[in-house]
RNA sequence: GGCCCCGUAGCUCAGCUGGAUAGAGCAACUGCCUUCUAAGCAGUAGGUCCUGCGUUCGAAUCGCAGCAGGGUCACCA
């Protein structure tokens, strides 16, 4: 049993015994011992000294007293003030890591296939142009919350559902077909994303042209907007496509053809990826058989002109449109339909949406109406929302070119590895393919790390300069202290497994082993949370907490053979651990760099 | 304007269900490489935890009000 589990029960009996108090050990909460003082886990007893009629002192005392005396794994005891702290036996960290130091997964959980899966829905792209710093924060939650539920044990399943279709991709169709001359991925060297994407913006400054033209006729704003031959025009080729047109479709499948191969190149670099993906196209449709049903049950209502909605009034919300006038369905509807078809396909335990933040109030709604349509999973959704990513000039505007491109980020990135890792001059002897892929993990370390270890929940400032620092609290720190301790590692050649556990540590191991310790309940309360960040946190804090004790601490030159054994061992099991908790952010560890 | 989120060191961020003197990194300043990788370690300096009131033995944390910032309120997705 975990020693804070048998420390809580403990305290729970020494309350009962000495004072009648009966609490549920769950209830009764440990902390981490400050540094400042001795001891390892500290219980305030402020809680329970008006029950017992006695000064916190002589509680604390008193219960310390029973603890020790029923736990001899507890060697000791100090109060301070209403703060008891108990000292654990050495004997306890040093089993742990004899027992623990050969567990190359310790605190990972396994993971049984035939569970009911854990959906998780990421990315979910437009077509319509290229990949930037918000898709990016998007793609790197996805992919690790995924990676984090599974090292929690859960049965993920990643989905994509790809926005293929639409009036923004007629926008790029038209342009091209306009002013495109035929141009492709191949006859220009330019990424298939990006060469839509510049047609979509093609499209855009074409578009405000006639617009200003039509104002200056005399048209008022909102109706040149509509009436611009432009837009109607794509308006046109929306309709043909929604007709199946022939023409339309060829030129549709094409361009998403390109798109499709450019987000593919994108998600490699990322290191991202999907278990089945989904189309728009497939399912802009689902949904109407869900209105019809919510009519019949009377949780929808039809208003005289046609159109459908649901009354959320009653929630404190507003009324929410499903279907207009004409039929056609908004996005809404499709998201019930494509919740329901997600729930049938996987019979899902849970679904989860990684979407932003300023969609909150659409899942709320969805959430709702999921409910009101009698679906008892509807509380099953959860909408992982997340904060937006900020420029140190203010939000990204693709209209004012202010957007930070993906892939341009990534070889930016991937440049500034090179030249530190040049710079260091460790990485010679390595071959030119080794070095890329170094350069390249690097490069990823470190914008993974930078975006992954804020609170997902909470908006971020997306500072270049310092995303691609390589110092103190970053990915590459972290890779390099597992590098620094493959190192020591592969020189310690084969290590027998400690059989005595008979070594006294110093504060620097101490701290090491603890922070280990506390491995499997970070990834439970990470997962809980959904938060990265909390892993990536665990991670620098292990990091920091190796890096202190080596600098003072000889490993291999340590003289007395079982001390020696049992620092290689808590190298393996740290180095492990790195590696098992970078994975779940998505970075890759290097043997050397 | 209604609803939602947010405000911690010069900057970027931690601080879990209330607990001891509020912590890291960057930037600034000091030291430490003939010794297991100095992308490191150790240290100095830097705070009205936005403001006020309340709850409590105890508040950065909970509640209310105010101020500042952001999001959202489409027959767009």
């Amino acid at each position: 049993m975990n020693i804070t589990t048998t420390l809580s029960q403990a305290v729970a009996d020494a309350l009962k015994n000495l004072y009648g108090i009966e609490t549920d050990a769950k209830t009764i909460v440990l902390q981490d011992t400050r540094k400042e003082f001795k001891g390892d886990y500290t219980l305030v007893v402020f809680p329970y000294v008006k029950q017992a009629r006695k000064s916190p002192e002589a509680v604390a005392n008193e219960i310390g007293e029973a603890v020790k005396a029923a736990l001899p794994l507890v060697e000791g005891f100090n109060v301070i003030k209403g703060f008891l702290n108990f000292e654990v036996a050495d004997s306890y960290w040093t089993s742990f890591v004899a027992e623990k130091a050969a567990d190359v997964n310790f605190g990972m959980a396994e993971v049984d296939p035939n569970e009911a899966p854990v959906v998780v829905e990421y990315s979910s792209p437009n077509t319509n142009k290229p990949l930037h710093l918000g898709h990016i924060r998007n793609n790197l939650l996805g992919w690790s919350v995924s990676q984090l539920l599974a090292a929690n044990g859960s049965n993920v399943k990643k989905v994509n559902l790809v926005n293929d279709r639409g009036i923004h991709i007629c926008k790029s169709m038209l342009a091209w077909l306009r002013y495109g001359n035929g141009e492709t991925p191949e006859s220009s060297g330019m990424k298939g994303d990006h060469l839509v994407g510049k047609y979509y913006v093609e499209f855009d400054k074409h578009y405000k042209e006639e617009v200003k033209h039509l104002m200056e006729s005399g048209v008022e704003e909102e109706q040149a907007k509509k009436e611009a031959p432009l837009m109607v025009e794509a308006q046109s080729m929306l309709k043909r496509w929604e007709e199946g047109d022939k023409e339309v479709r060829a030129l549709w499948e094409k361009m998403n053809g390109w798109v499709y191969a450019g987000f593919d190149e994108t998600y490699n670099r990322l290191g991202v990826g999907f278990d089945k993906v989904y189309y728009e196209s497939n399912t802009y449709l689902l949904g109407k058989e869900l209105v019809q049903k919510g009519l019949d049950m009377g949780v929808l209502f039809r208003k005289e002109d046609g159109s459908v909605w649901c009354d959320l009034t009653g929630d404190g919300l507003d009324q929410k449109l499903l279907l207009r006038k004409d039929g056609t369905s908004v996005y809404m509807t499709q998201d019930l339909g494509t919740a329901l078809l997600r729930h049938k396909d996987f019979g899902a335990e849970r679904l989860i949406y990684v979407v932003g933040n300023e969609q909150d109030y659409h899942f709320k709604v969805l959430k709702l109406i999921l409910g009101k349509l009698g679906f008892e999973w509807a509380d099953k959704v959860y909408h992982l929302s997340y904060g937006m990513v900020e420029l140190p000039n203010g939000k990204m505007k693709s209209r004012e070119g202010t957007v930070v491109d993906a892939d341009d980020l990534i070889d930016e990135m991937e440049k500034t590895a090179e030249e530190m890792s040049r710079e260091h001059g460790k990485n010679d002897e390595l071959s030119p393919e080794e070095q890329k892929h170094l350069y390249h993990i690097l490069a990823l370390g470190a914008l993974k790390y930078f975006i992954l270890k804020v609170d997902p929940t909470k908006n971020m400032l997306f500072n270049p300069a310092e995303s691609i620092d390589f110092n103190g609290n970053t990915g590459p720190f972290i890779q390099y202290t597992h590098a620094r301790i493959r190192s020591i590692v592969r020189k310690a050649g084969d290590v027998e497994t400690l059989s005595a556990v008979s070594v006294t540590m110093n504060e620097k191991e101490r701290g090491v082993v603890k922070t280990l310790h506390a491995l499997p309940e970070t990834v439970a309360a990470a997962a809980a949370a959904y938060s990265p960040a909390m892993v990536a946190n665990y991670a620098y804090d292990l990091a920091k907490a190796f890096n202190s004790f080596y600098q003072d601490t000889p490993i291999l030159r340590e003289e007395d053979a079982q001390l020696k054994h049992f620092r290689v061992q808590l190298c393996v099991m740290v180095a492990n651990a790195l590696k098992n908790t970078m994975n779940i952010l998505g970075i890759e560890v290097p043997e050397r760099m």
